[in-house]
DNA sequence: CCCATCAGAGTAATCGTTTTCCAGCGCCCC
DNA sequence: GGGGCGCTGGAAAACGATTACTCTGATGGG
C-alpha cells in the first residue's frame, strides 16, 4: 500500500498537503540524511546538493515535523513560563518580552498562570507533560518544594530572587534596593518622615521580599519605619484601596506611602481621590515596576522601574545556557538587575498643615 | 547494548528516572499494547489486567510521552489563540479563560500576539510549525487572507465576528447592538443628544465592527449621529486621551461619550480629569467590554459587558467539536455573544447650563 | 602505482507511542 | 464432542525526524 494513498486523486479539493522529508529527498534526488543535515545546516554537505536540497524544500513549502524532531532529540523547545496571575498587568507586559527574547532562539512559549494556590502542582504537571526544556519561574521568589519536581527532572530553571542564599540554581537577582533606596531619599527630600508601605501578599516571596528591601532601605536611608505604617496587601487595586484606608484611619497617617507594585499605588491613589484627597499636595505615592498605565493614571504615578526586558532576555538567556550546555551542571549563575527611580508627578512636599478630614 | 545503560549504576544520584511504556509493560507483565489500550480506557482490555497496568503505572509514576503521542496521533493537542495585543487589560482575562476551558480538555494553549502589523504571518508559521490542532481567533473581526493558509491545510478555526456573510468558518456572533442600544437608550433617558463615539483602530475588523454597532444603534433608538462626534481612537489609552480631546475642541461638543472599548473609556475619563471636567457631572461616559479596572476607575465606569466566560468556552466548544469530528465538514456554526449595560458613575444628566471652559 | 585515509552520502536503527492485524482460547450450539 | 465465532491480548508496523554506522570514491603519500 502507498504511504500516502491517492494523494493527487482523491482529494482535488486539498491543494496543500503537507510533505514529509522523503517527498523532499525523492524530489532532490537524494537521501532523507541528505535533506536532514541540510536543514539543519551540517556544513559536510556538498553546497550542490543543498542547493537542490533547498529549492525542493522551496518549492514543496516543506518544514520539518516538530514532534518527530522533538521526538528524537529529546527536546521540545518549549519554555515554561510560571507567572502568579497574568491578569496583573505586569505580567503581559513581562510575557510579551519574553515571548520575543524566546521565538527569537526558536523556542515556544508555555504559560503558566499559578493564580490563588495549588494550582501550581497542576501547572507544573502540565509542563513536564509538556517536556518542556525549561521554565523560568516569575513568581518573584518562589522556591516552592513542589517545584523539585522539576529539578529532580534535571529541567533546567531559572527565578527571579529567592530566600535562600544558597539555592543551586540560577537566579535573577532584582536589586530592589537600588530603587527603594532612591525612592526613599527623593521623598525623605521633600521632607517626608513618616513614610508608609503597602505590600504583597506576604504568603507569596515577592512580596515578603520586597517588604524585606524596603525596611532595609529605610533603615540604610536614617528614617525608622514606624511598625504600624507597614502594611499588608494583594499586590492588586483591592490591597492598596483598603491598605490606604486602614492608613488613613490612623491617628497619624503617614505623609507618603511606597507600595510594593505599581497596582497596589493605584488602588490606594484611587482611595485618596474618592475621599477627596490631592495627590501629590495631602499625600505622596510612589510605586514599583513602572507598568504601562502608571504613566496614564492620573496624576501620573512616581515609581521605580524594573527593566522587564532585562529580565526577560536574563532569563531566556540563563535557561537556554543550561539546556545547551551537556557537560554536568556547573555552579549556579546570577543575573543581576537594576531598578531606578521614575518620578513623575505623585510626590511633593507634605502638607504643613495637614490634617486628616474625616 | 541494553536500551537505557546502566541506569542505576552510572547515574545513582539521579532517582527519578522517566520511564517509557515499556517499563510499565514489563512490570505488570503484559504487552506495551495493553498498557496503551489501558492508558487510553479501551474498554476491551480485561480489568484485572487493567489494574495491573494501573499499579504499575502509579509505582512508577508513569505518563505518556506528549510527542510519541503526537506523532502517531496527528494531533497535537495544542491550541492557538490570536489576539491582537496581549497587553491590553481586556486579553489577559480572556486568555485565562480560555486556558480554563483548554486545560479542562487536555489542551494547551499557544498564544500568539500580533502586535502591531505583520506580526500575523509570523505568529500563524510558529502555530502552523507547531501543529496547532486548531485556533482561535480573537482579533475580533479578522479574516484577513493570512489565514488561508490555516484553511488550507484544513486546521479547524472560530472567529469573532466576521464582516462577510458567508464566511465558512465557525463564528462567535457578539450582539454589540444589544448592549449600544442599551446604552444609548440609558444615555438618551438622561437626556443625552448629542452623543460622541471613540472608535478603535479602523484598520482592525473589530473596531469597525463595534463602530457600525454604534451607528446603527443610533439610528434605531431614534438618534441622529453627528458625524464631526465620531473619532477613530486605538483601542488603547492614548487613543481615549487624544479623541476626548479632540471632542472637546468642537464648537460643540457632545455630553456624553461612547467608547469601542473600556481602555478607551478609562483614557478620555483621564483627559477630562487633567482639564478639570467632572465626571459624570460634565460629561457622561460609557465604556465596553467591562474589564476588571473599570470598576476600579474612578468613577466606576459605566460600560457594556460582553462576557468572556461565554466567549472562551464557545470557542473552545467550536474547535474541538471540529477537531473530533471526523466527517467531511459541516456547514459552519454560529455561536452568539451576548452583552448587556452595566451601569455605574460615569453617566448621569447632561448639564443644562454647561460651557466648554476653554 | 598501490594502499591508506578521508570526505561525503546513503542505509537503517531509533525515539515512544498508537493501532492494525492475527493468534489463541473459551464458549455456544448443534 | 467438534466446529465456528467472538473476545483478548500480543507482535509489529507505522508516525517523521536524527544520527551512528557503512560504503563508495577520491586523494595523497610512499
Amino acid at each position: 500500500m502507498p504511504r500516502k494513498p491517492g494523494r493527487a486523486t482523491t482529494s482535488p479539493a486539498t491543494p496543500n498537503e503537507r510533505f514529509d522529508i522523503r517527498d523532499v529527498a525523492k524530489r532532490a534526488g537524494v537521501s532523507v540524511a541528505t535533506v536532514s543535515r541540510t536543514v539543519n545546516k551540517v556544513p559536510t554537505v556538498n553546497a550542490l546538493l543543498a542547493a537542490r536540497v533547498n529549492e525542493a524544500i522551496r518549492d514543496l513549502d516543506y518544514f520539518p515535523n516538530t514532534q518527530a524532531r522533538a521526538l528524537v532529540s529529546g527536546r521540545s523547545r518549549l519554555l515554561g513560563l510560571l507567572v502568579p496571575d497574568i491578569t496583573n498587568p505586569f505580567f503581559p507586559e513581562l510575557i510579551k518580552r519574553f515571548e520575543r527574547a524566546a521565538v527569537e532562539q526558536g523556542y515556544e512559549l508555555l504559560i503558566g498562570s499559578t493564580d490563588d494556590d495549588s494550582d501550581l502542582q497542576h501547572v507544573l504537571r502540565r509542563m513536564i507533560e509538556r517536556n518542556v526544556d525549561g521554565v523560568a519561574v516569575m513568581t518573584f521568589g518562589a522556591e516552592d518544594p513542589v517545584l523539585d519536581e522539576l529539578s529532580h527532572r534535571h529541567v533546567p530553571m531559572v527565578f527571579v530572587d529567592v530566600s535562600k542564599t544558597d539555592f543551586p540554581q540560577d537566579v535573577l537577582l532584582v536589586n530592589y534596593g537600588q530603587g527603594m533606596l532612591e525612592a526613599l531619599q527623593h521623598l525623605a527630600a521633600l521632607g517626608h518622615r513618616d513614610i508608609g508601605f503597602i505590600s504583597g501578599p506576604l504568603k507569596e516571596h515577592s512580596a515578603l521580599i520586597r517588604r524585606e528591601a524596603f525596611l532595609a532601605s529605610m533603615r540604610q536611608s536614617g528614617c525608622t519605619a514606624r511598625e504600624d505604617l507597614v502594611l499588608e496587601g494583594d499586590h492588586q487595586l483591592e490591597g492598596g484601596m483598603y491598605g490606604m484606608t486602614s492608613l488613613l484611619r490612623l491617628p497619624h497617617p503617614p505623609t507618603a506611602v511606597l507600595c510594593s507594585n505599581d497596582m497596589t499605588a493605584i488602588g490606594a491613589l484611587r482611595t485618596l481621590q474618592q475621599r477627596g484627597f490631592r495627590v501629590p499636595d495631602d499625600m505622596s505615592l510612589v510605586g514599583f515596576d513602572d507598568i504601562h498605565l502608571s504613566e496614564f493614571v492620573h496624576p501620573p504615578l512616581t515609581t521605580v522601574r524594573m527593566s522587564q526586558t532585562e529580565i526577560a532576555q536574563s532569563a531566556v538567556r540563563a535557561l537556554l545556557s543550561r539546556i545547551e550546555q551537556t557537560t554536568p551542571r556547573s555552579a549556579p549563575q546570577f543575573f543581576p538587575i537594576s531598578t531606578r527611580l521614575i518620578i513623575r508627578e505623585t510626590t511633593a512636599p507634605p502638607a504643613l498643615t495637614r490634617r486628616p478630614r474625616f
